[in-house]
DNA sequence: ACTATCTATCGTAATATTGCAATGTTATAA
DNA sequence: TTATAACATTGCAATATTACGATAGATAGT
């Protein structure tokens, strides 16, 4: 089917889902690491940066942008991106949350 | 085109797309959540857990198998599924490295 | 051997994702 | 105004994912 049954699931369970999802593509994965690592903000010459298409990489830019990873501001003809800070923590720490969930010293299997 | 060009990307970016792909299905997460929880390393009442078929179930354990995050020991006629620890502290790492390659004070925008 | 139980796999339908060419849109420059 | 440059959107083809019924394989009990 392809359709995800979300009415199963908690709100977290979802969100951690749909967060993940972003980061389920390296185009995307690689446009937020150029985007750390040039911290002045760099704009879409990350089609030069990547080898896709324009079209492309506005689609994961979007997608980014939706989930409110990064954000754009128009900069005369052209568009500087950025990462929210703020976003930025709440996903680590929604991760985290998961990650810390399991105790290191667990006994099992 | 549905397919992913993982050739333009580093392995490490394809990798962490690859684990974070895993995580991007609230039923995934419930199970990982479901197997921290119950210490106990409990098998497919998972059907009972969650409201997915069996099939769907299983699907989803191999999914998160694969990718090593869990592992299953032949119990009799059922199987124990249980988190594996030193998978869940790499994948943890390769999280926090993305996550804390980002300066928490970056004057940006 | 026969049966019941648990899990994995196969096949298939419905939906989602990825990638790009073509086309819009917006802002600057001449 | 016209042209140009930088993005965004649309539309489409190819592929991937999700879900489940049906079926197969393995094990325990009788």
């Amino acid at each position: 089917m392809g359709i995800t049954k979300t009415d199963l699931f908690t709100e977290k369970q979802n969100e951690l889902a749909k967060v993940a999802k972003v980061f389920a593509h390296p185009a995307r994965i690689a446009i937020l690491e150029y985007l750390i690592q040039s911290n002045t903000c760099i704009n879409g010459d990350l089609v030069q940066e990547l080898g896709l298409a324009q079209a492309t990489i506005s689609q994961h830019l979007r997608e980014l942008k939706e989930i409110g990873l990064i954000k754009g501001s128009i900069e005369g003809v052209s568009v500087n991106y950025c990462i929210d800070a703020m976003r930025w923590a709440e996903v680590q720490n929604l991760f985290q949350g998961l990650f810390d969930g399991f105790p290191k010293i667990s006994g099992c299997c």
